[in-house]
DNA sequence: CAAAAGTGAGAAAACCTTTTCTCACTTGAC
DNA sequence: GTCAAGTGAGAAAAGGTTTTCTCACTTTTG
């Protein structure tokens, strides 16, 4: 049996404070002021407290605390991205940097579905979270639940907020440059943008930062975000006469691993004959693909530490500035581009 | 503003149960009684109790419920699968069983680290979770942190659990035998097993039971979770003398994927020629395979389901069996074995 | 030596809800 | 007209913790 659980006719019974109080042989509030450094009394008497609250395993109860604090140490990340491809970078940000000030954090995945985004909302709302981190899967668009004039501060991450919230997201117009740069450093000269679908925001955001780069006669081609459509777009670029690019920016790793694919086929080399960089650095895509895909990195962990950290500071009260906030990207080097430095 | 908020001062302040009482002219007790269906009062003063409480957008707290009630509606998943591939969908499972009671689910990923789990579980415990629930990425293996002799209930969902608790595993021996009987009802006689690494109590499992269903002189290539092996697997397969084999039944969808990739580049069609059968149903693998991976569901969902409802009756004190309990799996059918019905 | 200042520790209220107990009042029966 | 039973609703305690207030006692100061 462990130790700080006692036995009593049968019933196990979490230890209190009374426990540690009456083991010490001070009153409750002695007690507890001693195990929070709070108030007046001798040393002897602190430590004493102390050392036998660690003996019998005392842990305070967090819903009582929590009652009186009215802190609960505790908060929700909402999403609507069932497959967690990108919820599941940002929730280990979120607990990595909350874990160290004693918060949880509810995973409550509403899929889409306003009643169940409601029903959860609710249930996070009365078990009084200290705030509400709201994440999606996509740049653009609105959970389908109002997070607006919430008793608990909200943070939105990786998904559309209010005009007045705190928001984080990728610079994907960063991500796409980087690309571009890397490309042309290792001496690339045609790049062609093969991406997503046209009403993603975070395609026009790419694709623009991509022409200004790589130069506005260089082709976009819009598509989905599929490998079938990375094949297609090889297809549809070596049907065609003219000059062939000698690099490809993909718009997420799917369609990369997919033209990857197409000019294997075709018996064209990556990285020899044209390099490819893909969008996401999605490891079981980018590092399953042959040869494993250069891509670029969304930083969503960091992204989901910050988040985690800002929502704090607002259960806090500390002011935090409201706004849009981009986080830079990071190029991941693998071997569809050629080498891991530029070509000299 | 939100109704449910009053504002004081300039001070958000959530509503309670005094302001119902305040506003229904009754007092707290009667307050309390009415919402609760409980104690003695005329119908007309429930009823108005209940509409104030309605008007006023009344939410009762649930850590001072929970304080009482030593019930917080709260539980943990604790999982080490940092990758989530096989927690995202259990995870799904528990939550979509609780959400109807009203619990919500801390997540918790620990990453192998004994450290960090021990914090999480602290944290959990110090928030009076009603239970846990250990899930992870393999059968065969604990998750590195001690959950025996825990002061509330703890279900085991696809990882080892200890002897007298209740485990929920899927039943991969099932899932090997529906896999081989399926390509023997297409007409195939000569099947390969492509599996994984030999340590992994599940290869054993499907390799036992292909072997049982196949026939014992049926090959099983032991090797990684990867593409690649799919790939080098074919490479060893076709490059050795003898007769082909008509059928691959892989270990997981990676494999499987690797190999139908090494087959069409042999020359080799899927499934015309040659039928596979991948293991896991990881959508994002099998469906975007060239043709879409035939495979096997390990019902991950259900299982979470099961786990959840299961925690929640221990939580409440129901009788719940100790021991082992596999849940079947389900062939999902897609093209890689030609059709989707059996071939007279 | 008396008053003031300082020190150690406990009592009680507060957080919000639920539940048991009690009480006053009404109704029905004899 | 009295007593018992029934009815409606409030008072109070409990749950575990923190914090403020108070009190008794000791030390310092003039």
């Amino acid at each position: 049996m462990r130790e700080d659980i006692l036995e009593i006719g049968g019933a196990k019974r979490r230890i209190t404070i009374h426990d540690v109080a009456a083991a010490a042989g001070v009153s409750i509030s002695t007690a507890s002021k001693a195990l929070n450094n709070n108030g007046r009394m001798g040393d002897e008497t602190r430590e004493r407290v102390k050392r036998v609250a660690m003996e019998i395993g005392f842990r305070p109860n967090a819903l009582a605390r929590g009652l009186l604090s009215k802190r609960s140490f505790t908060i929700g990340l909402l999403t609507n991205d069932t497959y967690g491809r990108f919820t599941l970078p940002v929730m280990a940000g979120v607990s990595e940097a909350l874990v160290d000030h004693g918060v949880s954090v509810f995973l409550c995945a509403i899929e889409d579905d306003p009643a169940l985004g409601q029903i959860h909302v609710e249930a996070m709302l009365d078990k009084q979270v200290d705030g509400i981190i709201a994440t999606g899967k996509r740049l653009d668009r609105r959970l389908p639940v109002d997070l607006s004039n919430l008793p608990v501060p909200v943070v939105y991450a990786f998904t559309e907020g209010t005009p007045d919230s705190v928001t984080f997201r990728s610079d994907d117009a960063h991500g796409a440059t980087l690309a571009v740069q890397w490309l042309q450093q290792i001496g690339r000269q045609r790049i062609v943008h093969i991406t997503g679908p046209r009403d993603f925001f975070s395609v026009h955001e790419r694709a623009d930062a991509f022409s200004q780069a790589a130069g506005v006669a260089e082709p976009v081609m819009y598509g989905v975000w599929s490998e079938s459509w990375g094949h297609e777009a090889i297809a549809q670029i070596w049907s065609r006469s003219g000059e062939k690019p000698d690099a490809l920016f993909c718009g997420n790793d799917q369609i990369a691993r997919g033209a990857v694919d197409a000019l294997r086929e075709r018996g064209i080399k990556v990285p020899e004959d044209v390099s490819v960089i893909g969008f996401d650095n999605w490891e079981i895509v980018a590092a399953q693909t042959r040869p494993p895909l250069t891509t670029v990195d969304m930083e969503l962990k960091e992204l989901g530490r910050q988040a985690g950290l800002t929502v704090l500071a607002l259960a806090e009260g500390r002011p935090v500035e409201p706004g849009v906030r981009k986080l830079p990207c990071r190029l991941v080097v693998r071997q569809s581009c050629g080498g891991d430095s530029p070509r000299k």
